[in-house]
DNA sequence: CTGCTTTTT
DNA sequence: ATTGTAAAAAGCAGA
């Protein structure tokens, strides 16, 4: 939102909708003349060049509005944060959609003010009058389908949900956005120079080992040499034909070939140089030197937010390499910057949702999960437990949560699907109380046609209606899935508004920065180090109070991959 | 524009 | 009788 083109909240409708309330306005024909001293604030934003230059599809750019010295303030409603607590899962919150729906309107479109293609005017072309039209179009609508949602909203008990969560979450979100976070330009670009070069040798010694030079991007073109010209095994197919994803090299590499393993380090490298290394030091943004991400509220089912242009919630840190890449992110001179993790939230509120007594005890208990479960399911004592029990007890947690069956619990363990099949049945001999909870959500599912998180937000799942066996089994799995994770970004969005709040009151300079699910990213003024790790883990911690812990541990660094514990 | 692939939680 | 794990964003190729 604070670049351009996707919006998800306090882009022009609600500076219009603000124009127009204080206008008293509703008829968009009867729109007061644009020189009366009413308009007159209006006006001058919208013929300001260093606004009017900046504006893309028609939406004001949030960091020139800024620096125009214009602020998100009054805001208490937003049709399309109402539409997605109502239905999150709908294809699409646009106002110009739920204006055609729910008010029979047809919007006037963004081609339809200055055209498309070759013929297109800039936004800062088209005439003032028509500029404000089709504003003011946007906050009429914003307002009528205020009238239609509240009604819907208290009838089905949303209306904290969005007042008190999801509204109070756009200036938070609004903030970090604006805010921004420092990457260190010149590690950028030696990273991309060794990896450039690391790329180069691979893609060399590919084209020797294949034989002939292809483009290895093109997945037809790799089929051919991996399956016609070599005759290796189709180990799984794709809608389109012979699948070469990273399970069935690996597959591949096991049984001995070569091309495979390059292939592996040819995907790993040009991934982290072109989704990385090449596009975020272009979003830099020269005015403040940081990149600003875009928090969409509005695209998740489950409640969660996504992060775009550029995604930062999907920097790499499992791999060494990709390690490389998180070293990148800073703080400014001499601050910090600090993670905030929740320790297994998802499970704790598994154990929570389900109230099963041996899950709850565990937590209570504190002490290591996976640990504890495996000593559960393999019935041996704690001190007992092998490293390969915790791991398998953790896939199985993990595949619990997702409401994961035996064929695919199977596969990625390595053993058979009989095998697999009894490891479930012991987990679910232990945990019956998980059991029940699951159960009784598809149930519930089944006879209302959506589940809830602890503080109401719903998912619809219309799919447990279907014939379709395949599309009724994924609607199970949401309906098992979706009240735990989006209980999960319920909490963090209640901890993310009072720490806000706190960093406010206390008057501290430091920042919040990043949401990543379960982990806020913040940069520290040295002296309030003390204070806000108080703040942020005693809010995260207190979010809800739950029948298990909640527990968060804090990290300290020099840059993002620091902040992270070995 | 769609499909495939890869990155994160 | 049947399912090969939930949620995203993004780059590339090819039509």
């Amino acid at each position: 939102m604070l670049s351009k083109k996707k919006k998800t909240n306090g882009d022009s409708t609600s500076i219009a909708a603000r124009a127009l309330r204080q206008n008293r306005a509703t008829q968009v024909r009867n729109l007061p003349a644009l020189d009366s001293p009413e308009m007159k604030p209006l006006k001058d934003l919208l013929e300001d060049p260093s606004v009017r230059k900046t504006a893309q599809n028609g939406k004001f750019d949030q960091l020139a509005l800024r620096c125009a010295g214009v602020r998100l303030t009054g805001l208490d409603f937003d049709p399309m944060l109402a539409s997605y607590v109502l239905d999150p899962g709908r294809r699409s919150h646009g106002l110009d959609v739920l204006a055609l729906e729910f008010l029979d309107h047809t919007m006037t479109s963004y081609a339809d003010l200055c055209g498309k293609g070759r013929s297109a005017i800039p936004f800062d072309e088209c005439p003032v009058e028509a500029a404000r039209d089709y504003s003011c179009e946007e906050a009429d609508m914003a307002l009528r389908l205020r009238q239609v949602f509240e009604p819907q909203l208290e009838s089905h008990e949303l209306t904290r949900l969005l007042d008190g969560i999801e509204i109070p979450l756009i200036n938070v979100l609004a903030e970090m956005e604006w805010t921004g976070i420092a990457i260190d330009l010149p590690w950028f670009s030696s990273l991309k120079q060794r990896f450039q070069a690391e790329r180069e040798a691979v893609e060399k010694q590919i084209y020797e080992t294949a034989g002939t030079e292809f483009n290895i991007n093109s997945n037809p073109q790799l089929r051919e040499i991996l399956f016609d010209k070599l005759n290796l095994p189709i180990l799984k197919r794709t809608s389109t034909g012979p699948s070469t994803d990273a399970s069935v090299l690996t597959e591949l590499a096991e049984e001995g070939h070569v091309l495979p393993t390059l292939l592996m380090e040819y995907r790993e490298l040009s991934k982290l140089e072109n989704t990385y290394l090449d596009a975020l030091p272009r979003l830099v943004n020269p005015k403040t030197g940081r990149l600003h991400t875009s928090f969409n509220q509005t695209v998740a089912s489950t409640g969660r937010l996504s992060s775009g242009d550029p995604n930062l919630q999907n920097i790499p840190i499992r791999r060494e390499l990709g390690r490389d890449i998180r070293r990148g992110f800073i703080p400014r001179k001499n601050w910090q910057l600090m993670a905030a993790d929740y320790s297994q939230i998802e499970l704790r509120l598994l154990a929570h949702l389900s109230r099963d007594p041996a899950f709850v005890e565990a937590f209570q208990a504190g002490g290591d999960i996976h640990r504890q479960t495996a000593a559960l399911i393999f019935d041996v004592p704690l001190a007992d437990v092998t490293g390969t029990m915790r791991s398998r007890a953790k896939t199985i947690n993990f595949a619990t949560i997702y409401g994961q069956g035996p064929h695919a619990l199977s596969r990625q363990l390595g053993i058979e699907h009989a095998e697999a099949k009894e490891f479930i049945a012991r987990y679910f001999e232990r945990f019956q109380g998980v059991r029940n909870y699951l159960d009784a959500m598809v149930a519930f599912a089944r006879e209302n046609g959506y589940v809830q998180t602890i503080f109401g937000r719903r998912r619809y799942i219309p799919e447990l209606r279907e014939r379709n066996f395949n599309v009724r089994a994924f609607g199970e799995r949401v309906a098992a899935n979706s009240p735990i994770q989006g209980s999960a970004a319920d909490l963090i969005k209640i901890a993310m508004i009072r720490i806000d709040d706190g960093f406010r009151t206390k008057d501290l300079r430091s920042k919040m920065l990043l949401q990543v699910h379960d982990e806020l990213v913040f940069e520290v003024f040295p002296s309030e180090m003390d204070q806000v790790q108080e703040l942020v883990k005693y809010e995260m911690e207190h979010a809800a109070q739950l029948s298990v812990p909640l527990v968060v541990d804090l990290g300290v660094g020099k840059n993002w991959l620091d902040t992270k514990p070995s």
